[in-house]
DNA sequence: GGATCTCATGTTTTT
DNA sequence: CATGAGATCC
């Protein structure tokens, strides 16, 4: 078999270059992770490498997941000894393994996530006596962590002002509280690993000698320290691979620094450079949009991106009053969109702050159509998921003073701040860990201690808990077996019943702990490996597919994605660019590449829009499109005089959305590339779509005369029977407004909700 | 020691 | 507006 079928000329050439430095640069679209596993596999079949000696790396455990899954398919089978992973996962296991090798960590060190790290800089302040009004937790955090990922110590650190010398004093003290815990937070993974390498050169040379093979995904967002990383691994044996694409680095705010694609080359002045220009994944129209918005960015690297596709269905660009109106025309849009056979699943709406969900979410409910957040509040950041790992990670790891702090007293047990101070200065007096002092109190009936009766007996009672999970543990009972004592000696889930507003807050709560019990018991082997896994993984690494619903995103999410139909919303100044970063050129580019990663999702359709008026945090203010949006040519958009609307800012005429007839039309109509949608993946049985470009034609199944009176009775799915108040033609559907009995009126779309008529 | 209230705060967030 | 952390009150 060959195994450069079915690639183009620049990506077969990207495959099949002798081993050696590589530097790709990938459009959106271009078959990046295509080329990497093509690679991988080419690697191994055709040069003969050992899958031994290969490591890859990805930024998310997602994007190594789905490498992992199509390298199987490609090889039939697992490769035996192939490293894929994230950066992070990648130093983690290293450091593990080289733990010996530490100064400062034993084997079982815990990872620190966000919460945790600002528990320390605040107990860091605390140490210093330093007043965290003056200085903000999170500032002094984001300082720590610039600086771990510019791999700079504390000692290194540079004191040129006020401020950065109290960092510089914050971070000493941070880092010492780490390794009291032994812990270490993300960045610590990656600079902990850089510099054991620096200061080992046996063993650097040892995973030097293991990987020589290294391949990168998406390279522009890498931080210094993961440059580091990589130029040392690779200095042997040069054989580094990295896939990367400028124009979509959108996470400089994170220590992502794009000059590593020139460093890359300076390094390797040898490197083959590899192109991959044509996209496969949207219309020729819609590249044309996302080229004519990042040509104005400066310093870029040209690429010529093209399609096969050529055509497409015009930009739809509305204005809406509000966020409410916003979300009403997006709705709107979606019903169409169905009725012409595209799935709910093949929609995304996407949006620059999560905050502007809630108005999309609302719009959603009212209708009831089904919609999936993404990320919005982590499940491993919910409370009770936090609370119950921390009681895992103590048992684990009896130093995770953070842990310790969390858990103490909750459920409250009596065991209130004064006697919380009490019992950690009592056990440093005796050299003891606060859980050694808990234990002593359990166990040891003649050990002196300061505390009064009551105190001593709610200490008493969690020592002796405390204790008996560790001896669990120590004799190597199952993870869920010890999930399972923990949430009964604790009473866990009485605490969260009474803790609950309502019934719906605690059964959410409570199914979260059970979700967080099913991932100990399915996936995980030892604790060590639970934690690790739970600090590790986020959110959109379970990103389902093909569910039934739209999907709201945020514009960073959604990096990596694709949908046939794209929504980006509040193309506003002030939030697409974002109002922090309206200063510098800099930051302005960033947030236009933010735009480019947007549009570029869009397989068929995008629509763009913004509203006159919007609210931000309480606040209802006029708003100016975005300047972004002027850089789209107007004979890709539809929309009635879209150049007008788009300089008309602050007078708005009159109220219109995509779903109506538009005047400017494209000149020619635009052939369809795509084949006609298969059956199966649209949920409506075999609809295809009705004409090439529906802006020009009027929707021909849309109902011309409302088929709802007022006073007709009906029958919904859901809300049961109910009364017409009104209905009314929209776009190219009907709303109806309906009385249920028991859930108040509702606002339906005549087409998605299957109304049946009841006469009598 | 624990619950309640007030006040400040507020992008994006791969790990 | 909505959330969370700290102060204040019981």
């Amino acid at each position: 078999m060959d195994i450069l079928h079915g690639l183009n000329d620049a990506q077969k050439t990207a495959v099949s270059t002798p081993p050696g430095p590589v530097l790709v640069l990938a459009g959106p679209g271009s078959g990046k992770t295509r080329v990497l596993t093509f690679r991988i596999t080419y690697l191994i079949r055709q040069l003969n490498v050992s899958p031994w000696h290969i490591m890859a790396v990805t930024f998310t455990n997602k994007a190594a997941r789905e490498m992992n899954e199509r390298i199987e398919q490609l090889l039939d089978g697992q490769p035996r000894g192939l490293l894929m992973g994230t950066f992070h996962a990648t130093c983690a296991r290293i450091l593990r393994r080289e733990s010996d090798n530490l100064t400062h960590y034993q084997r079982d060190f815990v990872i620190f996530d966000t919460d945790d790290q600002l528990q320390v800089v605040k107990q860091a302040l605390k140490d210093l006596n330093l007043d965290d009004k003056k200085f903000p937790p999170y500032k002094m955090l984001n300082g720590i962590s610039n600086a771990k990922n510019e791999l700079i110590t504390p000692q290194e650190y540079a004191a040129s002002n006020y401020i950065a010398a109290v960092t510089q004093r914050v971070y000493e003290r941070y880092q010492e509280i780490l390794y009291h815990n032994n812990a270490m937070d993300f960045d610590d993974l990656l600079m902990n690993t850089v510099m054991l390498f620096d200061e080992r050169p046996d063993v650097l040379q040892k995973y030097q000698e293991r990987y020589q093979h290294i391949l990168v995904d998406e390279f522009q967002d890498t931080n210094t320290a993961q440059y580091a990383l990589l130029k040392r691994l690779a200095a042997r044996h040069h054989n580094i691979f990295v896939v990367g694409d400028s124009d979509q680095s959108i996470y400089k705010w994170r220590g992502a620094d794009v000059r590593n694609i020139n460093r890359f080359r300076e390094a390797y002045p040898e490197a083959e450079v590899i192109l991959l220009e044509q996209n496969y994944r949207s219309t020729q129209l819609i590249l044309d949009a996302a080229k004519s918005v990042i040509r104005n960015n400066s310093n870029r690297i040209h690429k010529d991106l093209f399609t096969e596709r050529q055509g497409g269905d015009p930009i739809a660009l509305s204005e809406a009053y509000d966020e409410r109106e916003e979300a009403e025309t997006v709705v709107n849009a979606i019903q169409g969109l169905l009725l012409q056979g595209y799935a709910l699943s093949d929609t995304a709406v996407m949006y620059r702050t999560n905050a502007q969900s809630r108005a999309l979410e609302e719009g959603f409910m009212r209708v009831g159509i089904p919609y999936r957040l993404v990320g919005a509040t982590q499940f491993y950041k919910r409370r009770e998921v936090k609370d119950i790992l921390a009681y895992l990670r103590l048992v684990h790891n009896p130093a995770d003073s953070v842990s310790f702090n969390r858990i103490i007293n909750t459920p409250t047990r009596g065991i209130g701040s004064k006697t919380q101070q009490m019992l950690v200065a009592w056990a440093q007096q005796n050299g003891w860990l606060p859980t050694d002092a808990l234990v002593k109190l359990a166990l040891d009936p003649d050990v002196q201690h300061p505390f009064s009766g009551r105190a001593f007996n709610a200490l008493h009672n969690f020592g002796e808990m405390y204790h008996v999970w560790q001896r669990l543990y120590e004799q190597e009972i199952s993870v869920g077996d010890l999930f399972d004592t923990i949430l009964q000696q604790t009473q866990y889930r009485d605490y969260l019943e009474k803790g609950a507003k309502d019934s719906d807050e605690y059964s959410d709560r409570w199914g979260n702990v059970m979700e967080l019990r099913n991932t100990a018991t399915e996936t995980a082997v030892t604790l060590t490996e639970f934690l690790e896994n739970a600090a590790l993984v986020s959110e959109t690494d379970n990103l389902e597919e093909g569910i039934p619903a739209t999907t709201l995103l945020t514009l960073h999410a959604a990096k990596g994605l694709e949908f046939p139909v794209v929504f980006i919303v509040g193309l506003e100044d002030g939030i697409l660019p974002h109002s922090r970063s309206l200063d510098t050129r800099e930051d302005l580019d960033e947030e236009r590449r933010l735009f480019y990663v947007g549009i570029t999702r869009a397989k068929d359709r995008l629509y763009l829009s913004h509203a006159f008026r919007r609210t931000v945090w309480g606040q209802s203010d006029a708003s100016t499109p975005s300047r972004f949006l002027r850089e789209i040519p107007d004979d890709l958009l539809a929309g009635a005089n879209t150049k007008a609307r788009r300089q008309q800012t602050k007078t708005r005429a009159s109220s219109w959305n995509w779903s109506a007839n538009t005047t400017s039309q494209r000149t020619a109509p635009a052939p369809r590339a795509t084949p006609p949608r298969p059956a199966a993946h649209s949920n409506r049985g075999g609809y295809s779509l009705p004409t090439p470009n529906t802006y020009d034609d009027p929707e021909p199944s849309r109902p011309t005369t409302p088929q709802f009176r007022s006073g007709q009775r009906v029958r919904h799915a859901k809300f049961g029977e109910g009364t017409v108040i009104q209905s009314k033609l929209t776009g190219n559907d009907e709303e109806v407004h309906v009385a249920f009995a028991g859930e108040g009126v509702k606002r339906l779309a005549a087409s998605f909700a299957k109304l049946e008529k009841i006469d009598d």
